[in-house]
DNA sequence: TATCGGACTTAGGAGTTGGTGG
DNA sequence: CCACCAACTCCTAAGTCCGATA
């Protein structure tokens, strides 16, 4: 290892994409494609399933033999030192996490491995080789040496970081065998070892094999906290009283829907686990040096490095991470490959001709984020069409006015919806219905009126418009176009950018999510005089598009991105914003800051994890549950959990789970059932280490459901804790870490060879398992059920067809004619040959549909777009793409790739293949 | 230190579109 | 050629997080 350090290694797979810190430098620009979301659907179904796993198992890990990590990784790792070896990281999460196997993960499985920081590549294989040449060369490219990847990381702060590491690093002999557990799990890298002891085990699931295990676990008992049961303080000032007693209660509240007890935790052990140990074996060796070190120091020290932020401790093993990496086949073809990459990527990387940099990046506050801007403000929906139907009150037709009407028109069409009849929703719609209406007016409860002419009115004009003629509705999509088209653009330093939302939202009835306090309230039309507009001094300011009515003021403020602002009518204090596009070079640049950040959190998460391990029992009761939430965040991919007010839906994040929330199943697993964001419920049994399960006993002492289970933490106090350890760092960034690691472990560990359509089943298991980690669903379509029907229906008639095919192959052996078909007609005499070539291939097509089955199935209440367009860095998918000769646009959509953040991508790995 | 204001990112669902299998 | 469905786009709600202020 020691030698290959620092070159690149190669990526087996050559993935890396993440890993390699040229990217940063390449001049991407990310922009982003709006968002893709998938469907609708709000089932969760799904995802308990998935979710359920166990954290960290206990077991030991098996040997795994990740094919990535191992031994090349280590050796890329190393190379990549930097970045994301994944030894470094893995190893310490990897550790951890594979000794826990997050549940999440377990379908997660994959990404705990991933995390663990394995890096990616498994074993590039010969046939990876191949690949691995592309790939080599970019993966190569892309990574830095390890020189950089000092600098990246000195400059990532971590300057002081030495000292501190050393610290930590200073155990490393010591591991304990757990912590050699770890370490072998692959994971363990350097990092690993260190947190080895503690080893909060991530999880580290693999896909399938998650299950290995994670050792982990394992040593965290022989740390054996002892639980100090007292308590938590209870002080709980319970934030926000679910609802309902128990956490799950609000699940039960606000959704319904599953409560499926999660999916079992998945997998299986069984294949990974050699994987694992492989893995573990070659992490070791390499591994151990630093890392072990800072794991080691864990507990003991336990509170001795507290002080130390862990930046400080950490430091990175790139150098030593690299090493281990021994084995398999890949080794050679790695280390060479290394070598090259290696030094491509410097170039690469720093190389930045190509960057575009050339525009000043906004990120932080307060900054600059622009010196021109102009555009023409935005465009209000055209005023409203009184169609003149009338309601029913008490049977009898009501005159309205056209405002009462227009009211009245939003609740009817919403009939078919499940807002209508929610008793919140209608009480919402008649307070505000009922001041247009006036005290006087005959109409006096809502319950009394009927809508059903309006809403057939709506029926017929949605009809009407259905029925228009392909040439007649392109006509109107053009004239429409031509009234906004001034309006989508704006011009930024000089440069054309689109604009994201133009459109001033159109007055409706409010549509919250979940149970919402505020749903059927009214959202009353935005007029000029509530919009501020901010545009660029010397830019004329846009003209008011409604005669006679002037903007509420003009701002040239180049410190922030939006063009324009109104207050949230139905939130008053909180603001809409205008932005630039998801396209734009504004939106992209900070996109790849995001990246940028998760990647620099592969090189100090084994410390990170290390620390808040030890952590797991500390004295202090708000350094413990600053431990042991980050522990969640970390494994669960969890929100942070801000402080929601009263007139908000009631939903919760880790800083705010309550005591209901979290179930402890002996002897250590935690059943989690809450409403997240957006009211999705997360349920997920995990199993976690044990000091874990003890703390979480320890902060639910004493409490009633109700309380919060975190009762000394908020998310600032996380975030300011997070920020010791590394600069920039806050709790959503472990999502977006966690969630690309993911993707490039998966992408490296399960990629074959094969025809494109295999590979991108390859990329959509590895998205699926990003997106269930990150617990995105989405409804079941309406159509789902039939879907899977009509499907089962043909499978039905294939074997049907099977059975008769069979019967005439007898026949036709025997010199028989064939029986009549079942339809009465006669079929055609085929030879014996063509019989059996015909059965086969009807058993091919039951296998597909069989499988298309499943697969919809599966993923009938996972949402892809989400993961895909805000936590997957795509690098690493470009990186994948054209290591796998797999077009881009077979994984990311159009828009998605044609953002600028995509095509830039493209032509920096262009660039930099070209450069080696 | 807690709140609040403010600015942005992340999210699911509705609506639209275009490719494709029958 | 048509119907169907998956893939997108659009929309806007709902989070995160930071800095200022009380």
């Amino acid at each position: 290892m020691a030698t290959e350090a620092f070159v690149k290694p190669v990526v087996p797979n050559g993935h890396d994409g993440y890993e390699d810190e040229d990217e940063d430098d390449i001049p991407l620009v990310f922009k982003r494609t709006s968002n893709t979301a998938s469907t609708t659907n709000r089932s969760r179904p799904i995802d308990n399933a998935m979710r359920n796993s166990v954290i960290g198992s206990t077991k030991s890990p098996p040997p795994m033999r990740s094919p990535l990590t191992s031994p090349n990784r280590s050796a890329s790792s190393s190379a990549r030192s930097s970045m994301m070896k994944p030894t470094t990281l893995p190893s310490s999460s990897s550790v951890q996490r594979s000794t826990v196997k997050s549940p999440l993960r377990d379908d997660r499985s994959v990404v705990a491995k991933e995390r663990n920081g394995l890096g990616k590549a498994p074993s590039v294989s010969k046939s990876d080789d191949e690949d691995s040449e592309d790939d080599k060369p970019l993966s190569a490219r892309l990574k830095m040496d390890s020189k950089e990847v000092t600098k990246q990381l000195s400059s990532s702060g971590r300057g002081s970081t030495q000292q501190a590491v050393q610290k930590s690093n200073t155990r490393p002999q010591g591991l304990s065998d757990n912590t050699k557990k770890k370490v072998l799990d692959g994971r363990a890298t350097v990092s690993s070892t260190v947190q080895t002891k503690t080893s909060v085990g991530t999880s580290s699931t693999k896909p399938v094999h998650n299950e290995q295990k994670r050792p982990l676990v394992n040593n965290i008992n022989r740390n054996g906290l002892k639980p100090k049961t007292e308590g938590v303080s209870s002080q709980a000032p319970a934030k926000r009283p679910l609802e309902k007693g128990s956490s799950s209660n609000q699940s039960s509240v606000k959704r319904p829907k599953l409560s499926e007890p999660a999916r079992p935790v998945k997998v299986e052990q069984g294949s990974h686990n050699a994987a694992t140990q492989d893995a573990k074996g070659k992490n070791l060796d390499a591994s151990k040096p630093l890392r072990a070190n800072q794991a080691t120091v864990k507990e003991d020290n336990s509170d001795d490095d507290d002080h130390v932020p862990i930046a400080s401790r950490m430091k990175l093993d790139s150098s030593n991470n690299k090493s281990s990496s021994s084995k398999p086949s890949s080794s050679k073809t790695i280390a060479s490959s290394s070598r090259i990459i290696a030094k491509k990527p410097n170039k690469w990387v720093k190389d930045s001709k190509y960057s575009k940099s050339s525009k000043s990046l906004p990120s932080g506050d307060g900054q600059t984020k622009w010196k021109t801007l102009e555009h023409n403000g935005v465009i209000f929906p055209p005023p409203y069409k009184r169609h003149g139907v009338k309601i029913l009150y008490q049977g009898k037709p009501v005159e309205l006015t056209p405002e009462q009407e227009e009211v009245a028109t939003m609740f009817a069409v919403m009939r078919e919806t499940e807002y209508y009849n929610k008793p919140k929703f209608r009480e919402n719609f008649w307070n505000d219905w009922r001041r247009l209406l006036g005290k006087n007016h005959m109409i006096k409860n809502l319950d009394d009126c009927d809508f059903t002419p309006i809403y057939e009115w709506y029926m017929q004009e949605k009809e009407t418009k259905k029925l228009m003629t392909a040439e007649e509705k392109r006509i109107l999509k053009e004239e429409k176009l031509k009234q906004e088209e001034k309006y989508m653009w704006a011009v930024l330093d000089g440069v054309r950018e689109r604009i994201g939302n133009f459109r001033v939202e159109p007055p409706g009835l409010f549509r919250g999510r979940g149970e919402h306090p505020k749903m059927g309230k009214l959202k009353k039309r935005i007029r000029p005089c509530d919009i501020t507009i901010n545009i660029g001094k010397e830019a004329p300011v846009p003209e008011c598009p409604i005669p006679g009515e002037r903007w509420k003021e003009v701002k040239h403020d180049n410190t922030v991105t939006w063009l324009a602002f109104w207050n949230d009518p139905i939130n008053p204090k909180e603001f809409k914003y205008v932005f630039l596009a998801a396209s734009s070079s504004l939106k992209g640049q900070s996109d790849k800051e995001k990246y940028e950040k998760a990647r620099k959190l592969h090189n100090y998460i084994g410390s990170i994890r290390a620390a808040y391990t030890k952590d797991f029992n500390n004295k202090d009761v708000t350094k413990r549950q600053i431990a042991v939430a980050t522990y969640l965040i970390d494994k669960l991919a969890l929100r942070a959990g801000n402080e929601k007010d009263d007139d908000e839906a009631d939903t919760v994040g880790c800083c705010t789970l309550k005591v209901g929330n979290v179930e402890c199943i002996p002897p250590n697993k935690l059943k989690f059932d809450f409403l997240g964001k957006d009211s999705i419920q997360y349920v997920n049994t995990v199993e976690v280490e044990p000091l874990v399960y003890k703390a979480i006993g320890q902060f639910q002492a004493g409490k009633s459901k109700t309380d919060d289970l975190f009762d000394e933490l908020d998310t600032s106090k996380l975030n300011a804790h997070l920020k010791e350890l590394m600069a920039g760092l806050t709790a959503k960034v472990f999502r977006t870490y966690n969630a690309s690691i993911t993707l490039d472990l998966m992408l490296s560990k399960e990629t074959r060879d094969g025809d494109v359509p295999e590979k991108v089943v390859v990329y959509q298991q590895a998205n699926k398992e990003v997106a269930i980690i990150c617990n995105h669903q989405r409804t079941v379509s309406k159509s789902h059920g039939a879907q899977v029907e009509k499907l089962a229906v043909k499978i039905e008639e294939l074997r049907e067809q099977i059975k008769e095919l069979n019967i005439d192959l007898d026949r036709a052996k025997k010199g028989r004619t064939p029986l009549m078909g079942s339809d009465g007609k006669r079929k055609r005499n085929l030879t014996p040959e063509a019989l059996e070539k015909k059965i086969m291939q009807t058993q091919g097509k039951i296998e597909k549909m069989e499988r298309d089955m499943q697969t919809k199935e599966d993923m009938k209440t996972v949402a892809l777009g989400t993961s895909k367009i805000n936590y997957m860095d795509p690098r690493i998918t470009v990186a994948w793409c054209k290591r796998h000769d797999v077009p881009i646009e077979k994984v990311i959509y159009k828009e998605l790739h044609q953002s600028h953040r995509f095509a830039t991508l493209e032509t920096f790995l262009c660039i930099a293949i070209a450069d080696i």
